[in-house]
DNA sequence: CCCAGGACCTGCCAGC
DNA sequence: TGCTGGCAGGTCCTGG
């Protein structure tokens, strides 16, 4: 499901029920996600206050009042969302309506601002670790992770330098989140065909020898800010899986160009070019091969 | 070191 | 109705 957009949703849809509450009962339903729970996951969540809610490219990161970091990643298919506990439940007990989909039901937390919060991930693509605060950046997860995508020090410039010896496509530099943290398929393809930019453009053209930025990479951070910012403010894009933490639909998906609209005609203004898609390192391309160059 | 491809897992959908 | 193959918003690991 999701990449920095839906990843910022869901933070804010978790903020208000986690920031300044205490994690009351935590329970993880089978021994491992991605990866194995850590044997202390549960015993250092446990009772400890959330001091803060924030993200860092596609990873969710709680403060914990331990000095412990809880770090949340949603892989492809994870979600979360905010039910009201049921209070005929006995405490501890986690009692909430199944769905078709609570097989998947993989981690619950019972915060004290009266809120559960229920972790589903079906393809077990996500994960969650608690790290010491004061080990995060020996972190391994975080280490390589590039700049915030619409953090200050991402600029042309640094785009560019990021690029300058690479002999990959574009597109794949643009998933590379050494590049820049954050991105996913639909959102390069959308920032690539905003900035008229072929995925098959070799990245290194985003510089000139002297490592300069040339206006195609203003053009491309130009794209990546305006998609994003336009992304978070629709709550994310909803295909499959996502949904804001209050079980609404992102909406962002309507106002693709490219992503999921094989056959159909571009909107650029007078291109007339119809979305065509190919498998570009493993993963599906959209784009249009008349307006993007 | 760089890069491409495979692996991980489940669900859904189109086509037979 | 099945069943089957292909595809899915990510990223780690391996081998060239």
């Amino acid at each position: 499901m999701p990449e920095l957009p839906e990843v910022e949703t869901v933070r804010r849809g978790l903020q208000p029920v986690m920031e300044g509450a205490k994690i009351v009962v935590a329970e993880a339903r089978r021994p491992d996600l991605r990866f194995p729970f850590q044997p202390d996951f549960v015993a250092r969540l446990q009772g400890q206050i959330v001091t803060g809610l924030g993200r860092r490219a596609k990873y969710l990161m709680a403060d914990l009042g331990s000095g412990d970091v809880l770090l949340m990643h949603l892989g492809m298919s994870g979600s979360f969302r905010v039910i009201k506990p049921d209070n005929e439940a006995a405490p501890g007990e986690f009692h909430y309506p199944k769905g078709k989909d609570s097989a998947h039901d993989h981690v619950l937390f019972r915060m004290s601002s009266g809120a559960d919060i229920v972790f589903n991930d079906p393809r077990r693509f996500g994960y969650m670790k608690v790290i010491a605060r004061n080990a995060l950046e020996d972190e391994p997860l975080l280490r390589d992770l590039g700049p915030e995508p619409l953090g200050n020090e991402f600029d042309a410039a640094m785009l560019a330098r990021s690029c300058q010896d690479k002999t990959t496509s574009l597109k794949a530099a643009l998933l590379d989140q050494r590049v820049v943290a954050g991105l996913g398929n639909i959102y390069v393809c959308e920032a690539l065909h905003r900035s008229h930019l072929s995925p098959r453009r070799i990245a290194a053209t985003l510089s000139t020898k002297k490592s300069e930025p040339t206006d195609h990479a203003k053009r491309l951070v130009g794209a990546i800010h305006t998609v994003l910012n336009d992304a978070i403010k629709a709550g994310g894009s909803s295909l499959r899986d996502h949904r804001q933490t209050s079980g609404e639909l992102g909406y962002f998906q309507h106002s693709f160009k490219v992503y999921d609209r094989e056959g159909e005609k571009c909107t650029t203004p007078r291109c007339g070019g119809t979305i065509k898609r190919f498998t570009q390192n493993g993963r599906s391309t959209f784009w249009c091969s008349k307006c993007q160059k």
